[in-house]
DNA sequence: TCATAATAGATGTATAGCACAACTATTGCT
DNA sequence: AGCAATAGTTGTGCTATACATCTATTATGA
């Protein structure tokens, strides 16, 4: 119960290091953006338009969670929420123009963290790191005694 | 900016999951105890007894949260505070006997989710990672933008 | 075809974690 | 002695989160 156990540890605490980081960079810049925002401009970004209950499944948070993030952006003109004519239930949530263009304001910023957090390591553990990381989440998420999700991965079990 | 970039976005995703799923077990086991308070059961246990501002420091937190992380689990008994006779000011944190019990009904627990997440990951790998994030949080905490820690770090720059 | 179930999302409400500012108590400095 | 520094605590407020519940809409099947 030594080195495992640290992996997650660690995980833990640059994780916490880097969200408080981040948001100190885009402070001081002048961009009052949070952990979540960016995370969202992010995978928007890179993935294109998505419904809430998407983003609940990649981020692995609650529906109503999402909801708020998403009222709020709305409220700061960084995303739009486009209704789906063919099933009215259904959003799209998608980058606004103003969300794209805080994105390529941010995204230097956040570059220049990257560039910190990595220096020193080689590309080679980098891409080790990187395909363990997503390993370990996919497991996680597969092993999942908690909520959410249940009725695809755990059919075996019932 | 891209797979670098994934790596400390990939640590925030495992990270916030661990979290949850960690609380979720400890639950599903009959206990009531937050990721904080593990982490601090975790640490005074390996690292014996610290004073709040040595935890505050490792942990990158501010002073004020340590304090009511604290408070609630010496009300709970699980850890005490011994106040310094030398300097009446300092005080130190140390597991109590509860605390210590408490850990050891945990930490299989822990076990088995790190088992879990770790599944199919080579030691070496592992040991890679785990290297790699030690060495990006302290990258982190050295290049910090943000508060506290400063004057170690930073007196070359004045 | 309609009644019931399922799904997508939003709201009401509560909680935990966090930290800034300000305060107290104590110690160090000169 | 007197002022600065240090350790810790309190007052306060904000953000992220989710559970329970609600509404609107679509799917199902008897």
């Amino acid at each position: 119960m030594n080195y495992e156990q640290q992996i997650l540890h660690w995980v833990n605490r640059l994780g916490f290091l880097t969200r408080k980081e981040i948001v100190a960079r885009f402070g001081a810049a002048g961009f009052e953006v949070s952990p979540e925002e960016w995370a969202l401009l992010l995978l928007l970004n890179e993935g294109g338009a998505k419904a809430p209950s998407e983003i609940a499944e990649i981020t692995s948070k609650d529906r109503t969670t999402v909801t708020r993030l998403v009222d709020g952006m709305v409220r700061k003109g960084l995303v739009n929420r486009i209704p789906n004519e063919s099933d009215r239930r259904r959003m799209v949530i998608e980058l606004s123009a103003s969300g794209h263009s805080l994105f390529a304001k941010l995204a230097p910023i956040a570059k220049g963290l990257i560039g910190d957090a990595m220096g020193g390591i080689s590309d080679d553990d980098a891409q080790i790191t990187l395909a363990v990381l997503k390993r370990m989440t996919s497991s996680l998420q597969g092993a999942d005694l908690s909520s959410s999700s249940k009725k695809e991965t755990q059919d075996a079990k019932l």
